[in-house]
DNA sequence: ACAAATTTAGACAGCCTTGTCCAAATCGTC
DNA sequence: GACGATTTGGACAAGGCTGTCTAAATTTGT
């Protein structure tokens, strides 16, 4: 829709251009102040356009809101869509392979600013457009969740792992993953690059025990190849 | 300090009665409003009380939130110490207990009242006040999650678990109890009793999975006696 | 029942915010 | 260079909120 084919009718080209600062702006605003402390001088200031302009724009502040909701999930959903095409489904190394991809779901889709904004901005609104936020509901874990359980189905069946129930596995592997980052998030603070990569590599790993296939077949101490840490 | 013993100098009971509805109707007016979006006449309404009382008590609307969030920290980490007191040191059935284990911690400290409030407030103003974050952080995590990984750690010594590292299998524990729930949490809802368990005997399979002694010492096929659901 | 402390209701000033209006300035295009 | 659309800045009304003040009513302890 955005990105559809030249609307030869289109006002100038700085047009669409203003209104993407002002939703810019606004998120960060948004996100910072919450929508009752949000004031739409400091949304323009900070996109460098005129209060008027704003109003020209969006209208009010409720419909800037949901602009800004809007975008973010639209934006979003695409870099988890096409972070959940990388998916290792041949692996070569599965750990390696599958901390990778946990680490390019967390800074690409997670992590980042629209990420953060997105979740920041359910959290805090989300009890008060109980539409718009089941519109997220729907478009993204309600597509992106299936989407990486087919990949871990897929991965099952290719014998890399051992899973019952593949839609349960791919929230348990977000769970995992992520479980070192809680309280980073709760405080909407930006972890690391390398605490990002310490709890990909201790969720995987744990992840592996769980559903991965044992390496050695038979007859070595089970626990032996982990365990010397 | 609050729950000292007898301060005789008291003022009527009714005064520190009304303190505590205050502070409590504001919990929920901070919550559902925001900092910024709440209105001290809503507040004084719904605590049954007259504005100048608030103010009386608690001098501005700023202090008056520090209150809360300090009253809701308090309250949460009495019940969280309270709930790790019932970890199962000696299992009978280690799935059952620890699955038990699970559900309490998520009703009586993660899905109340006092849980849903203070973890929004992090969320929605964490930023604003870091001073009284970084407390309620040392507080909260910085002693209930060691608290937490002591009891595994515990466990690992009784040879029950095979854990390397009993701080990261502690957070890993929360992880995958809650990653059912994720989506519920963010939008503020309350799961049902049902979805807990369900998430937390899900979780609980899999940390054992990769933590727990395999209950069959040899020769039998490893994953049989789990992989039938 | 009395005295002290607390609570109440209402009014009030000061401030901030939203959303509108308008004339002047600016921009993009032909 | 000229024209039309867009943007700008400033003023403006209407309304909401915080925090203070006061005198009257109520509660509490003795």
């Amino acid at each position: 829709m955005r990105l559809g084919v030249s609307p030869d009718t289109f006002p100038p080209r700085g047009h669409e251009a203003k209104r993407l600062s002002i939703v810019d702006a606004a998120a960060g605003v948004f996100c910072r102040e919450g929508f009752a402390g949000a004031n739409i001088d400091l949304i323009a200031a900070e996109a460098g356009v005129s209060r008027q302009t704003v109003y020209n724009h969006h209208g009010d502040k409720e419909k800037l809101f949901i602009a800004v909701v809007r975008d973010l999930t639209e934006r979003c959903n695409a870099g988890i869509f096409a972070t959940i095409a990388t998916f290792p489904d041949q692996p070569g190394n599965i750990e390696a392979d599958l901390i990778g991809f946990a680490v390019r779901l967390n800074q690409n889709c997670i992590c980042n600013r629209d990420g953060k904004f997105l979740r920041k901005l359910i959290q805090t609104e989300g009890e008060r457009y109980p539409e718009l936020f089941a519109e997220w509901r729907e478009q993204g874990p309600g597509r992106t969740w299936p989407a990486l359980a087919a990949r871990f189905a897929r991965l099952a069946y290719g014998g890399y792992l051992v899973i019952e129930d593949p839609d349960v596995a791919a929230r348990q592997f977000l769970g995992l993953v992520n479980a070192e980052l809680q309280t980073t998030f709760m405080l909407g603070g930006t972890p690391s690059e390398s605490e990002v990569v310490q709890s990909a590599t201790n969720g995987v790993r744990t992840f592996l025990r769980a559903f991965g296939k044992r390496p050695a077949p038979a007859g070595v101490k089970k626990q032996a190849t982990l365990a010397n840490a």
